[in-house]
RNA sequence: CGGGAAGUAGCGCAGGCCGGUAGCGCACCUGGUUUGGGACCAGGGGGUCGCAGGUUCGAAUCCUGUCUUCCCGACCA
């Protein structure tokens, strides 16, 4: 049929983009590296932004909006910032068109070069920082904790549907605090939210933890993330949240004066989840027929379809489906009446299967008879007949039992894919034959860091959080070391 | 940005070497029969062959450039 996907035992990637193409999730589209977000796949997203953005707002966050366009000078201003993102930045160098005198349609007008150049934001910090400059006097002014819902711009040389594209959707949180504990505070206090987002609502387990130094933000001091597996057995970086010490407001220079009439500088963090999310909710879910949603974030939760013969038949069935419907409907949750008469029951079957719909209702005459329905959930693609007393708290469980299994079974894939490796030879060949996260001894130097990577392909994806002490040797060097460390290869 | 592959109807492809006015399957439209896992019959519509130049009497086909995508690397979230 026209809707073949690939499987994941034969070509993930492939398997992958099939997922995403055919889920109608995205397109490809006529500019490099830049994808068009389709309704299923933007409704997706809005149903993960608008829980996010209630969560961010239950622990104090005000939503504002600063411009795409970042002066170039403001990004020299923080160094190691600078540095981290230099080579992926797109310029505006000119403001105007004109016709092309040879007659070649239109282009840049050279009269209308910009003063100074403007770089397509790839993420907020100096803009936001040279704006809190003039928002911040004193203690009373803080903390402030604002949110913006944007897009950003990195030019990446080798883009992925969700999980890499030139231009991306995120949520950028950049806060300022009068003392450096309450500053690290809500960095670990917004890591915990998004580790309950994704562990909630997308039904993926993550491990929350400290990146190393090579890994860390350009900027920050400590950056804090959270790590997912996918189905492949590489690493996923799903969200982070970075403590930026003073280094922006020193950059910016915004201080505010102490209760003690005295001039500091203020403390900063920013954290980060984009559209990249959606990437890991495919990857770590989905299996060979099509895509798995978790129903809290489904933007279709429910579909009926109908089997009839003759607009007799139909229009019974359909009476008793829009009984269904409102009673599903006053409960909350997502449903659509699929009658098309253009496609058979089997095909529709196979579409809603293939964008991910949690819950299948099937219903012809043979159930109205016995006063039932089928019943079919997308996760295990098991069938069940259920009577229609009770139904809507039926289809409530159930979403609730998806919900619930799909995490179960990430989490227990997950598990089984962090391993203790003590040798050399082992930490390579369970690379190779197994994947998942590694947790081995390291030296703590940058050094021995790099040399792993380029001997495997793999990286230090995180120092978890609440790590035991463990003495040990380092897997590579030999040398002492006091805990263990997650290594994995990486999306 | 390097190495490989590709772009022809909405989707998947053939045609290309050997230039002569574009074809198949699915989808779509009409009518009919159908409908419990991707229906069938009959009739029909749809394509400046990615784009721009060039060669030629004539280009999907040959040449040059360019854009986009995929896979593998380098880089990164």
């Amino acid at each position: 049929m026209s809707k073949e996907i690939t499987s994941r035992a034969e070509d993930y990637s492939q398997w992958y983009n099939d997922l995403v193409l055919k889920g109608g999730l995205a397109d490809y589209s006529a500019v490099r590296g830049c994808m068009v977000i389709k309704p299923y796949g933007f409704a997706l997203w809005e149903n993960m932004r608008d829980q996010l953005d209630r969560m961010f707002k239950e622990t104090g966050h005000v939503n504002a909006y600063f411009p795409l366009f970042i002066p170039k000078s403001f990004l020299s201003k923080e160094a190691a910032h600078v540095e981290g993102f230099a080579k992926e930045c797109a310029v505006v160098t000119h403001y105007r068109l004109k016709n092309d005198p040879n007659g070649g349609g239109v282009v840049v007008d050279p009269e209308a070069k910009l003063e100074e150049e403007l770089i397509v934001r790839p993420t907020s910090e100096t803009i936001i920082w040279n704006t809190y400059k003039d928002w911040i006097q004193s203690y009373r002014d803080l903390p402030i904790l604002v949110n913006q819902w944007a897009n950003v711009v990195r030019w990446e040389m080798r883009t992925r549907l969700f999980l890499r594209t030139a231009e991306f959707l995120w949520q950028e949180g950049h806060t300022a605090h009068a003392t450096r504990e309450e500053a690290i505070t809500e960095t670990r206090k917004m890591l915990d939210v998004y580790a309950e987002f994704v562990e909630e609502y997308m039904a993926v387990p993550v491990i929350r933890g400290v990146k190393s130094e090579s890994e860390r933000f350009a900027g920050a001091e400590d950056t804090y993330c959270i790590e997912a597996l996918m189905q492949d057995g590489k690493a996923l970086q799903a969200g982070t949240s970075h403590f930026l010490g003073q280094n922006f407001a020193k950059a910016f220079d915004v201080k505010f004066l102490t209760k003690e009439n005295k001039l500091e500088y203020v403390w900063a963090t920013s954290w980060g989840v984009s559209t990249r999310l959606i990437g890991a909710l495919v990857m770590a879910h989905s299996d060979d027929q099509g895509l798995i949603l978790p129903p809290k974030i489904a933007p279709l939760q429910v579909v009926v379809v109908p089997i009839y013969k003759g607009d007799e038949q139909k229009a019974l069935i359909t009476e008793k489906v829009n009984g269904i419907m409102q009673a599903l409907k006053k409960m909350g949750i997502s449903v659509k009446y699929d009658d098309s008469d253009n496609s058979r029951p089997g095909w529709k079957f196979a579409e809603y299967e293939m964008k991910g719909v949690p819950v299948r209702i099937a219903i012809g005459a043979r159930d109205l008879e016995n006063n039932v329905v089928e019943i079919a959930r997308r996760d295990t693609k098991e069938k069940t007949s259920v009577s229609m007393e009770g139904l809507p708290e039926y289809v409530k469980n159930l979403l609730d039992e998806i919900q619930q299994n799909m995490f179960n079974k990430a989490k227990a894939y997950r598990d089984s894919h962090i391993t203790k490796v003590d040798d050399w030879a082992g930490f390579e060949r369970l690379l190779d034959e197994k994947g998942g996260f590694l947790a081995a001894h390291w030296d703590g130097t940058a050094e021995t860091e790099e040399a792993i990577k380029e001997k495997t392909k793999a990286t230090i994806r995180c120092i978890p959080l609440g790590n035991e002490a463990e003495e040990g040797k380092c897997i590579l060097t030999g040398k002492p070391s006091t805990q263990r460390v997650l290594f994995a290869r990486a999306y």
